[in-house]
DNA sequence: TCTGGTAAGGGGCAAATGACCCCTTTTTTT
DNA sequence: AAAAAAAGGGGTCATTTGCCCCTTACCAGA
């Protein structure tokens, strides 16, 4: 027997999805958290430790990606399960990387979920197709069109009603260079202005609203 | 017994929401629908037609507001029920307006679901005290600051790459005419500039990214 | 019928933005 | 050690934006 934790704001989702486990072979759900933070004060107790985590990316106090660094540090023999709404490239690979075995998004089938699960005990790890496709091509995009670390960040300042010059101070740089960041990022994503800017960040997830 | 169909996108939100209902007495889900176009086609079928419906509000194809006021017009017997993460008063006060006769967020518990649809069996409606709350807040709103239809038109071609010039083209109006739009919105919704509109527009739900 | 609100259109000006050039200095890779 | 990236900075100029100001026409309520 496999022992579930799900963790996810929506009460409802949380208790329903508690239900569709119980009801596979094999699993048991533990109980169910909030949020990151809320799920990792459980873990101080022995019994409340899981096998696997059915995780939410999206959530308040502590979100998905950070809560699966912090269990990949300090209790790696959890195994993540990302469950999410979020078709964001950027998003996914940010959950694989934190040390996710898999990421399924919430409009699969209860089998496939049972499939997961399944495959996580068995293989240690899952993956959809569309999910293994993404990384793939995450592997050849062109580099000189990936963005920098700095050009993220100025991003990040972009949304905001901060005019460049006031993103320039934020970020301790010239008022050029943040000009210069603007220019390349415009060319890289072939953005005319900075609203397209704004809605880009928000689409790919580089920014939330 | 009264007959219960899910409609959203989600799938593994729906089919466990299923799992939930049909725990429930007196309650029983007929089926599910990915979209609001899917289920208004199951409504062909006389035997398809439930008492009460819980329905998402965003999803692909046809959504939770369009499908209600469909709904109020075709099949007035159908009792709605909206079901989502949306939290913004716009959204709600659009599903309300459309003709739903109750409005739950996804983070609520199992046992105020199943009292919901008790009360909207018995009373016809039902609403928690935050929605409750909300509908009297839009009352007594400032009406110098609401936003004219117009206006309105204005802030959704705000959140593209198109200049001023471009909008006012498009709306077929004289630039200074956008122009004075702009300068009213950003007084009415203390805004400094563009940016900060289409951030605006994003999170109350007058552009969805 | 007067009047006040509001939609619609507009002028002028300063600041911010965007486009297109250029450069140096570290750091990392090979 | 040489070659690439990455990171930071500069100058100029046209366009766009943001912020004041103002007029006209219409429509509804007192």
């Amino acid at each position: 027997m496999n022992t579930i934790v799900v963790v996810d704001d929506h009460t409802l989702l949380s208790q329903a999805i508690s239900g569709l486990v119980n009801s596979f072979e094999d699993f048991e759900v533990l109980y169910t958290s909030k949020h990151g933070q809320d799920f990792i004060d459980q873990l101080k107790f022995p019994d409340k430790v899981p096998d696997i985590v059915l995780m939410d990316v999206n959530m308040p106090i502590m979100d998905g990606i950070e809560t699966t660094a912090y269990l990949k540090d300090h209790y790696p023999d959890i195994k993540v399960l990302a469950l999410s709404v979020e078709i964001e490239e950027r998003t996914i690979l940010k959950m694989i990387r934190a040390g996710a075995k898999g990421y399924l998004l919430k409009d699969t089938e209860k089998s496939v979920l049972e499939n997961a699960l399944k495959e996580v005990v068995d293989q240690g790890f899952y993956h959809t197709n569309t999910v293994a496709k993404l990384l793939m091509n995450s592997l050849d995009s062109d580099p000189t069109l990936t963005l920098k670390e700095r050009e993220i960040e100025f991003i990040e300042h972009a949304c905001t009603e901060m005019t460049y010059n006031e993103i320039a101070e934020k970020m301790f740089l010239s008022p050029k260079t943040v000009q210069g960041y603007r220019d390349t990022v415009f060319a890289k994503l072939n953005l005319k202005n900075r609203t397209g800017l704004v809605i880009y960040a928000i689409k790919h997830g580089y920014f939330k609203p």
